[in-house]
DNA sequence: TCTGGGGTCCTCTGCCCT
DNA sequence: TCTGAGGGCAGAGGACCC
């Protein structure tokens, strides 16, 4: 899709149409998500500081962004693309890959199938989207790319739309671009591989093996020699499981006091535990990741003997991680993350003699049996009354309980006077029993 | 003047065991 | 009992993607 976030923006706001527009984080440790073509010939670009793109662009339309709504618009576009064929990989929010191999006979050929589908979304979503025709994923994904909009000084570009590498054309089409458009080569490996001489993926193709396996390591070495040659037999794969869960936030203000902290990390891993059992998973390790004011970032993690899916487990491990660490001189960033993740084929329970013997006086947060049926209870409490209904106690402030869900927050903290009172943790006192539900 | 969130994959290192 | 080599594994972190 081109420009998806703000193109979805658009839809409701035509009026906007034409103008240099930004989403992303509207406060000042906000980034850029997306931003319109017409923005983009001021310089602005994604991921960059949203200060910055205020700086290059002071007339730009800044907009906060609507995480739910844009997945709703992904779900209907991927459902598109399924009447289409079963083998359909997501890449993200909007990206996929489609294999049309076997359904030619069906739909008639790529460029029709293309052509066919583009126009499908932009009837139904109002939305455009570049489509890239070629005999593997990686080398697809380098024509939606030449098929997309550009941005010059002048304004926005319109590209093709549809752009096709037949084969034996791929080393024609690869071998001039710079070799930073290869999926792999970031800003760190295309310093190393400049350091070589190599700029170019045709240089990176003409590039002896051992000379990029000694440089970049046997996996990545390799890899990005076959991708220089055109070469990549990476399967479509509609079904890819999920290799672990995370949740990470910044805040408005570095967080030193440990009380704060401590509720942030009981909100995280309520998140991550209840995602992880809407995946019908359960996981073995916890990691907890930590980046201080001066973006010094660490992350540590332990894993269990046995799987696990409740959060009061996932805060258990998570609470001694952080114990280890000094968070004295602020903290901007904290996570939790879970993986080792296999589906949860009914919990193991704790081997502790101690639990159950006296089953009045035994701690809930703590006794497994107790713990299955509070996950069950909460998430059935949450299926059919939304997501803020029930939650930590400790994750209450002033009040109102402020439980954390995917996309809330997924550009950084909000502007203050907008919505950054309500992402700032709670000064006051906590909870005592952060478990209690 | 800054640098988000949610992922995946890879390398390096240290530890344990044989 | 000590030492070194090598494999397996887990943890830490870098790099990259959208």
């Amino acid at each position: 899709m081109d420009a998806f976030f703000v193109s979805v923006e658009l839809v409701t706001r035509p009026e906007l149409r034409g103008k240099p527009v930004v989403v992303g984080g509207t406060g000042r440790r906000g980034v850029v998500a997306a931003a319109s073509y017409e923005a983009r010939s001021y310089g602005i670009f994604s991921a960059m500081p949203s200060a910055q793109a205020q700086r290059l662009c002071p007339h730009a339309v800044f907009l906060s962004g609507n995480y739910d709504r844009y997945q709703e618009v992904s779900g209907r576009v991927m459902a598109a693309f399924a009447e289409v064929t079963p083998l359909v990989e997501p890449l993200s929010l909007d990206e996929a890959f489609l294999d049309v191999t076997g359904v030619q006979r069906l739909h008639g050929d790529p460029p029709t199938i293309a052509k066919r589908l583009r126009n499908r979304i932009f009837e139904q979503e109002s939305l455009t989207c570049s489509i890239g025709i070629a005999p593997n994923k990686f080398l697809a994904k380098l024509g939606s790319e030449e098929g997309k909009p550009k941005a010059s000084k002048q304004g926005p570009v319109y590209g093709r739309g549809i752009f096709t590498i037949n084969p034996g054309e791929e080393l024609d089409f690869l071998h001039p671009l710079p070799v930073r458009a290869l999926w792999g080569v970031g800003k760190a490996t295309g310093a190393r591989l400049a350091s070589l001489g190599i700029e170019t993926v045709g240089d990176l193709a003409q590039t002896p093996l051992q000379h990029l396996t000694r440089a970049l390591g046997n996996a990545s070495g390799r890899h990005l020699h076959e991708l220089a040659n055109g070469r990549d037999d990476r399967r479509v794969e509609p079904d890819r499981e999920t290799k672990s869960i995370s949740h990470e936030e910044t805040f408005a203000h570095d967080i030193s006091n440990s009380e704060d902290l401590h509720i942030e990390l009981v909100r995280q891993c309520d998140a991550v535990a209840q995602r992880l059992r809407n995946h019908d998973m359960a996981a073995r390790t916890t990691t907890l990741k930590v980046r201080f004011g001066d973006f010094e970032t660490i992350t540590r993690r332990v894993s269990a003997p046995s799987p696990f899916v409740s959060a009061t487990e996932i805060l258990r491990m998570a609470r001694g991680l952080l114990a280890e660490i000094d968070t004295g001189r602020g903290v901007r960033l904290l996570g939790v993350g879970v993986s080792n993740l296999g589906q949860d084929s009914g919990q193991q329970l704790a081997l502790d003699l101690s639990v159950g013997v006296d089953r009045d006086h035994s701690d809930a947060a703590t006794d497994p049996e107790r713990q299955l049926v509070t996950n069950g209870l909460i998430d059935e409490v949450r299926n059919r009354f939304g997501n803020g209904a029930i939650g930590p106690a400790s994750a209450t402030v002033a009040g109102e309980l402020r439980v954390k869900r995917r996309g809330e927050q997924q550009w950084g903290p909000n502007q203050i006077g907008k919505d950054e009172e309500t992402s700032r943790p709670n000064r006051g006192s906590p909870a005592k029993n952060p478990e209690e539900t």
